[in-house]
DNA sequence: TTGTATGCGTTATCAT
DNA sequence: ATGATAACGCATACAA
């Protein structure tokens, strides 16, 4: 019943910490003394919860969370699923989901799903085994649908991001204003007097890259857009341009406006290996804001979306509910985005 | 006893799941046999778990992990404690952390500390209350030696990329050899001719730091280097290399190393602040391989770290005994690294 | 002011 | 092949 009673068969096992009771006896109170002591719930008398105090200290007691996370019913761990975690905007998002949860003593559990559903999956399953008390999900990809129905109305969930499509009613949506992001890089490149525009698509099932290429063709007239749909990788974004300048034709477009970052510096590799400059040539606009785009030639003109706000209201928002043990109610947060102006736009020559 | 007899106060509780019990009772058999045909732990006759099954499926019945980790005495969760999670290298890092972890049915929960001491206890108590079974620290900065040395001998811990003083011979470390960095890059500039240098270091107590000067000045020759301290930021090496470049005199290097990417950009930019051309007028290089070093003008000459593999070999490392419930004995692992020469250094003329 | 008894939900031990 | 019971370590309702 003493801690640390181990035979040491040769190998350091972790000994066996002190609980409750070993504090207990050490002290000669019970164990709701100690628990009370420790906890503030009722008046202990002073000179009892010295002693109590001296004997947690001499043994290094620190209540067991497993114990208490049963007692409690919970947990006080969200979950916080992303596809990729080394992608600066989830890096940024999950700073958000931190902080907010750490202002209110929640812990937060990384869930790196790269994009496997398979992992998706396991990761799904702490929550119905409760292992957490509610999860952030950011998951990037759309098939998702599914895999959320069934907990939706029985696990305090937070979309991030990503609208996932079916289920905008019956959960809390945090995201960034797509629509009227593309809107303004419609509006900029009109200003900036062009009329005819490669639209670079995302997944097409990626509702995120569908607001954005809607808000693009409000703005910038729809009779000007000739679209294209890709991966949301550079790869991508250099193939579909470098594809778009092989026509044979003239070239139909004088500015290109990618549904983001990555695939906008795909589209100026694959002009600037056209023999075409960016933006004497061609204007290229993308989306996201990654810490890229004002480091690269030309800077690339984007659109800013509050990846950490995005993360740290979602948090916010679950935890809000979370807290008290309920199931959040429907509610969408549209975060506000900024152009960003940069040199890969310019006027039409 | 049943589940689901919440009466609504008009707020939706999370209503109790069913436990084994219910489905014991739903299946006529006791909570042993449920735990037996769910864990496969001892033979159960197959009428008896087909039944036990469809009562599983029926009521959405899983374990509480809670209640498991009680029994269990762990949690097969580590915790993964970083400044930044949205710093690259730490995102990295994270990533090889959860990609061993999941390869062993452990979840991380991320600890991202901003460098303050305050979070970073509040993290720590994870360990002592025993949330985790153990703990990835990579700290990046260095006073956490008391914080620390309290836990060492009693926690599985490994450090991941930076040795914390004093601590050498209680833990698993695992690091990049920054050492053998730094004299590829002394070495790499003395073949292109330089003989007299800037080394541009970062926080004297870092011992990365410190020991990428280290080998760079035993690679390029101690007598040529002159050396200045500041902060991993980009700020810290424009402002130390701007001061070096006042001093008034002729100037006294060719070339630059700054101990990160970060410091080497800021050097660049203080360079043709001045009206310096890199590498024509002086070569640059830097530290870490980030994303933004290949794509910067000029592009830059670093060290690539092996962030992803740090952090896999650290989780790999440790978990290999926390999964036996063993204090893992002490061990090193110096990663290696590998020069990224690129246009940022160039032969003296 | 303090203590006793019980329960949280599961798994392990020891029966049968 | 299955079940009863105890135990994990704590917090709390109830007693005194």
């Amino acid at each position: 019943m003493t801690p640390d009673t181990d035979a040491d068969e040769g190998r350091r096992r972790v000994r066996r910490p002190a609980s409750i009771k070993d504090v207990a006896a050490a002290a000669r109170v019970s164990p709701t003394t100690v628990s009370h002591v420790l906890s503030g719930n009722r008046p202990v008398a002073q000179e009892t919860a010295d002693r109590v105090r001296a004997v947690v200290a001499r043994l290094g007691f620190v209540p067991a969370s497993t114990a208490r996370n049963l007692q409690a019913g919970s947990t006080n761990v969200i979950g916080l699923l992303v596809p990729d975690i080394t992608n600066q905007f989830f890096a940024e998002l999950a700073k958000g989901v931190e902080d907010a949860a750490h202002d209110l003593g929640y812990g937060v559990i990384l869930c790196n799903t790269e994009f496997d559903p398979e992992r998706e999956d396991r990761y799904l399953e702490l929550l119905r085994g409760r292992f957490i008390d509610g999860m952030v999900y950011a998951s990037g990809s759309p098939p998702s649908r599914d895999r959320l129905a069934s907990l939706l109305g029985r696990f305090p969930i937070a979309l991030a991001d990503e609208v996932v499509p079916g289920l905008l009613e019956q959960t809390i949506l945090v995201t960034a204003d797509h629509r009227a992001g593309g809107r303004l890089v419609g509006q900029h490149l009109r200003e900036l007097g062009h009329r005819r525009a490669l639209a670079v698509s995302g997944p097409g099932d990626l509702v995120s890259s569908a607001e954005r290429i809607a808000g693009f063709r409000e703005a910038f007239g729809d009779e000007g857009v000739t679209e294209v749909e890709g991966a949301f990788v550079e790869r991508s974004g250099y193939d579909m341009v470098a594809a778009a300048l092989d026509g044979g034709g003239p070239r139909r477009f004088t500015a290109v406006f990618a549904a983001n970052d990555l695939m906008a510096l795909g589209a100026v590799a694959a002009l600037e290996d056209a023999g075409l400059s960016v933006p004497h040539d061609v204007s290229v606009a993308g989306f996201d804001d990654i810490m890229l785009a004002a480091r690269v030639h030309p800077p690339l003109t984007t659109v800013h979306q509050p990846a950490y706000d995005i993360g740290r209201t979602a948090a916010a928002q679950l935890l809000q509910y979370v807290h008290r043990g309920e199931v959040p109610p429907a509610s969408r947060h549209i975060l506000p985005v900024r152009l960003k102006a940069r040199a890969s736009t310019a006027a039409l020559r």
